[in-house]
DNA sequence: TTCTAACCTGAATCCGCTC
DNA sequence: TGAGCGGATTCAGGTTAGA
C-alpha cells in the first residue's frame, strides 16, 4: 500500500491539501459540511431588539459566487479522488449554497442519489416576516459515479422507521442543550454545530462497522463522535486549531457501542445465498413433492437435482413460477409452497430461514 | 403602455417567443413547472409486477446537461425580463434539475428567497429498495433582484397555518382522484399535474386579488384554475395544444371564491408520528439500552438501528414483543419498559409522549 | 344498502453476482 | 465485459368489486 492512512485523526489543515495527501480510492464514504456563504447584510435583530448571533465568520465569506464555486469544485473534485468506488458523499447546504454544490458535484460526474430534506423541529423563526421560516437543511447524497455499486443499508434504515421505507424527508431537532459544545463563558464554540441525531442516521445508512467516514469540515467533530459511538473509523479535517482541539476533546469522551449493539439489521441481500437443492438435499423438500401456490392454483413437481416441473415446463422454481403465472419474473421462495400433513401449506422461504437459522 | 397583455388566455406556443412578446415588467408573479429531464433509463416494475407509467415524454428529453442548461436560462432570462421589479418567481424540480435551476436564477441575478419543500402525504416508494423513498419536490422563491421590494403576504401564510409562521416545508397529498384531469379511456391526461393545493398557497403567498400570474409551462392548467378561483389574472403557455385545450376547458369551469372563502382552504393536517428508532437516533433510549417488560420475565437489547434483539429474534419492538409472547401481535410502546437509575420502570410510551409534547 | 377486501396508481435518474 | 439468471422489492389513498 504505501500510504497509512490518518484513521481517527483530526488533521489541522486546509482540507483540500490535506486531502491530496491521502491515496485514491480510500475512503467508503464522505460526510461535508463546507461553509455556506451565506452574505448576511449586517446585524440582524430579534423583535425585542437583542442582536442574533449569526454566522459571520472569515471562514464563510467568498468575494463572489464565483471564487465560491471555484473553491467547491476543487475540494468535490479531491473528494472524489478519496473516495472508493463504491463509496458516497454526503454534503449539507441551505439555499444559499445548495444550488453551486448540487450542480458542482454532477457536473464533477459525481451520482445524485437523493437530495434529503433535513427538517428542523426547532427552527429559528423569521424575525422579519419577510420569507417563511427556514425550517430545514438540505442534505445531497450522491454516488462516486452513475455506474457505481454504492452501498445503501436499506434493512437498517427501515428498521430505523419502525418498518416503513425511509423517506427523503427527516425530522431531527436542532443541536441544543447539553450536545451543543459551549466555551467557559457558555458561547457556543462553533455556529453551526450539527446534531449527533442526523449523523447517526447518516453514518447507518451508507457504511458497515469498521469502515471509514471522512469529513473535510469536521468543525467540532460530530461526525467522528458519532463515527466513533458506532464503531465506524474517521478521518477528520478541519482548518482551525481551535475547532480542531475541541473536536479531539469531545471524541475522545465518547464511549463505543458494544459490538451487538453496533449490528443493525441484515436485508436478505446480506445473508448467504442457498440453492433450491439445498433443501431437496437435505430432505426438507424430499424429490417427487407437490410444491404448490397461495391459491392452489397451479402445482409442480420437485425433481432430484432441484429443479420443478409443472407440465412441459421445467427449470428452477423462479422459472417455472414465472412461466405458469406467464410473468416476466417470479421469486419461487415467495411464490411456491409445500404442502403440511395437516393440509396447511407452508411457503418455500420458511424452509430456507429454517437452514439460515441452523447456520447462524 | 402601447401592448395589450392577453390576460387570462392560454398562449399555444413556444414559452420563449411567447414571453419575448409580453412587454418588460408586466407580470406580479411567475410559477414554473419546467421539464425535470429525469433521464429514465428502463421500465420500472412493482413487487407485484405492475408496470410504473413513469415519465417518458418527449418535452422531457435533453440531449445533456449543457443543453438543459442552456434551455434553463433562455427561459429564465426572458421571464426576468417580463417580471415586475416588485415580483418574484416560483419554480418547481426535484434533484435531478433544481441544482441547475437555482444556480441558474443566481447566476442570472434573481435572488433567492426561500427554497420550500412540497412534502408528499403519499409519494410512490422507492421499489427495488436502493435509495430514500423519493417524497418531495422543491420549489425556489426568488425576487427579480437581491434589492427588490417584493411582495409576501406574511399575514395570510401565517393565516393558513393555524396562527403560526408558514415553513419552509409544506405537507400536500399529490394530485390525485377527482381532481386529476383524465381522459375518456381514465388515462390521466398529464403526467405530473400539480395539486391545486399546491398552487393555492403559492398564488395567496406573493399576489393580490386582481394582480397577474404567469405560467409559462402551464400543462393543463392547474395555475390558471387556482388563479381564477382566487380572483387573479393569469397569462398561461404551453407547447402542447391537447394540454391547453384540456387546461381551457378545465379553468372555465372554475367559479371564483370570495377572499374570505379562499383562506378557509387550509392544507390538510399531518399526524406526527414517531417511529422508534427516533428515540434511539435522539439518544433517549441509546443503542446498548436494555428493554423489559412489566414482570422482567423477557428482556431485549436496542441496537443502533431501533430493531431490538432478544435471544435470535430480532426486528422491531412490536416483532420481538410479539414473538417472545408467542402472540400474533403486540404493541411494543406499551410492552417494553426502560430501568431508570433508581431501578424504577419506564413504559416506552412515556418517551414517546416526552418527544410529542416537544414537537407541539 | 353498507361494509370489506381487492385492486390500482403516483415526476423513478430503482439489482448484482457469476461465468 | 456482456449475457444470464437468481431473487429482492411498496406506501397511501382512492376506486371498484363483491359479500
Amino acid at each position: 500500500m504505501g500510504l497509512e492512512l490518518p484513521l481517527d485523526q483530526i488533521l489541522v489543515g486546509d482540507c483540500i491539501a490535506e486531502m491530496q495527501r491521502l491515496p485514491p480510492a480510500s475512503v467508503h464514504a464522505i460526510f461535508a459540511d463546507p461553509p455556506y456563504n451565506l452574505q448576511l447584510k449586517g446585524d440582524l435583530r430579534r423583535p425585542n431588539d437583542t442582536l442574533v448571533d449569526g454566522v459571520d465568520d472569515a471562514w464563510d465569506r467568498f468575494a463572489d459566487l464565483a471564487t465560491y464555486d471555484a473553491f467547491t469544485r476543487a475540494w468535490l473534485a479531491e473528494a472524489r479522488r478519496v473516495l472508493r468506488k463504491d463509496g458516497t458523499i454526503w454534503v449539507i447546504g441551505s439555499y444559499h449554497n445548495v444550488f453551486r454544490l448540487g450542480a458542482a458535484l454532477q457536473d464533477l460526474d459525481y451520482w445524485v442519489l437523493n437530495d434529503v430534506i433535513w427538517r428542523k423541529a426547532n427552527p429559528m423563526p423569521n424575525f422579519r416576516g419577510r420569507r417563511f421560516t427556514n425550517a430545514h437543511e438540505t442534505l445531497i447524497w450522491a454516488a462516486r459515479g452513475e455506474e457505481s455499486r454504492y452501498r445503501f443499508n436499506y434493512a437498517a434504515m427501515k428498521a430505523l422507521n419502525e418498518d416503513q421505507q425511509m423517506r427523503s424527508d427527516w425530522f431531527i431537532p436542532l443541536c441544543t442543550g447539553p450536545e451543543r459544545l459551549r466555551d467557559a463563558a457558555g458561547a457556543k464554540v462553533h455556529p453551526t454545530q450539527k446534531p449527533e441525531a442526523l449523523l447517526h442516521r447518516v453514518i447507518l445508512a451508507c457504511t458497515n462497522p469498521g469502515e471509514i467516514i471522512l469529513d473535510p469540515f469536521l468543525g467540532t467533530g460530530t461526525t467522528g463522535a458519532v463515527a466513533r459511538r458506532l464503531g465506524r473509523h474517521f478521518i477528520g479535517i478541519e482548518r482551525d486549531q481551535g475547532y480542531a482541539d475541541a473536536a479531539a476533546e469531545r471524541i475522545q469522551a465518547i464511549v463505543p457501542l458494544s459490538e451487538t449493539a453496533a449490528l443493525t439489521m441484515a436485508g436478505k441481500r446480506e445473508q448467504p445465498r442457498i440453492p433450491f437443492g439445498t433443501l431437496v438435499e437435505r430432505g426438507l423438500v424430499p424429490p417427487g413433492s407437490l410444491l404448490m401456490d397461495r391459491a392452489r392454483r397451479w402445482s409442480a413437481t420437485v425433481t432430484a437435482d432441484g429443479s420443478i416441473r409443472c407440465g412441459r415446463a421445467q427449470g428452477s422454481i423462479h422459472q417455472v413460477g414465472a412461466a405458469v403465472q406467464e410473468a416476466p419474473s417470479c421469486n419461487g421462495w415467495a411464490f411456491w409452497h409445500v404442502e403440511l400433513p395437516g393440509g396447511r401449506l407452508r411457503l418455500l422461504d420458511e424452509f430456507r430461514a429454517e437452514i439460515l437459522g441452523l447456520q447462524a
